[in-house]
DNA sequence: AGTGTAATGTTATATTATAACTGTCACTGT
DNA sequence: ACAGTGACAGTTATAATATAACATTACACT
């Protein structure tokens, strides 16, 4: 790997674990660049890529965003459900729910990979309860 | 809506309809300039969230790109399965799976709105079995 | 030191998406 | 009929996201 490259990962991966909302590659560049302001993108993407092999961050494919990974133990099934109100994004692990998906998909042949399951609605914090008190 | 709204409207729905693969915004774009060559992005993509909002197409978010509705009925429960190798995506509907993903996130509050599933995988026709052949 | 390989830096550009403004046209009320 | 108005479509420009391609550096091994 390379030290920069480690360097840059452990950067990221904090500035995303400082925040439960997610950060866009070019927001995590801005933050990178007030540390070290000549990095350019592919240095952010690079980073990026790795920490999502290694299943420390995750990708929302719906807001083209990234999060820190909140466990250490479910890298591959975990459900990621983001508040339309307030933009937090919460991971659950929900093992059931991707074997189900997998089982149901394999009865038409087909061999599931890699699932992604984002949910967009409202947040306990945000919801009618909340608004309510 | 307008005569020319609906009309790209359809020429997008029978350009996806023809095919099982999904087409990039711009690769819509292309095609459309075949017949119209003045048309720019804007027009495409207000069609593609008029189509959208009609449940007539789906995004796939994790590849930018857009399939027609293989139904006439379910524009809110299906899964979305994109082989890898050939790169068809086939629609599932799993009705079930979308109420226990609903139900397992309502046990902490959070109120569900849209579901985004897609899963990546090998297809049938692609599969070992079929490569065995 | 010399060589080969992999990581990183750098430049440029591709791809995806939308903001903001302008033009057009159908419809309304008079 | 005609001015007003409002919705849609056209147009221009640019923002936001992502990667290709090449140059350079670092480092391991000899």
């Amino acid at each position: 790997m390379g030290k920069r490259g480690k360097q840059m990962q452990t950067e990221i991966l904090s500035i995303l674990r400082d925040s439960k909302s997610p950060h866009s590659a070019y927001t995590l560049l801005d933050r990178l660049q007030e540390t070290y302001p000549k990095i350019a993108p592919p240095t952010v993407y690079r980073a990026l890529a790795a920490l999502g092999e290694r299943g420390q961050i995750h990708r929302l494919e719906s807001l083209n965003a990234y999060v820190a990974c909140q466990s250490e133990a479910h890298h591959q099934t975990s459900v990621l459900s983001i508040c339309e109100d307030c933009g937090v994004v919460e991971e659950t692990f929900e093992p059931d729910i991707f074997s189900r998906l997998s089982a149901a998909l394999r009865k038409s042949g087909f061999s599931a990979q890699r699932h992604i399951i984002e949910v967009n609605g409202i947040c306990a914090s945000c919801g009618p309860a909340q608004a309510a008190v």
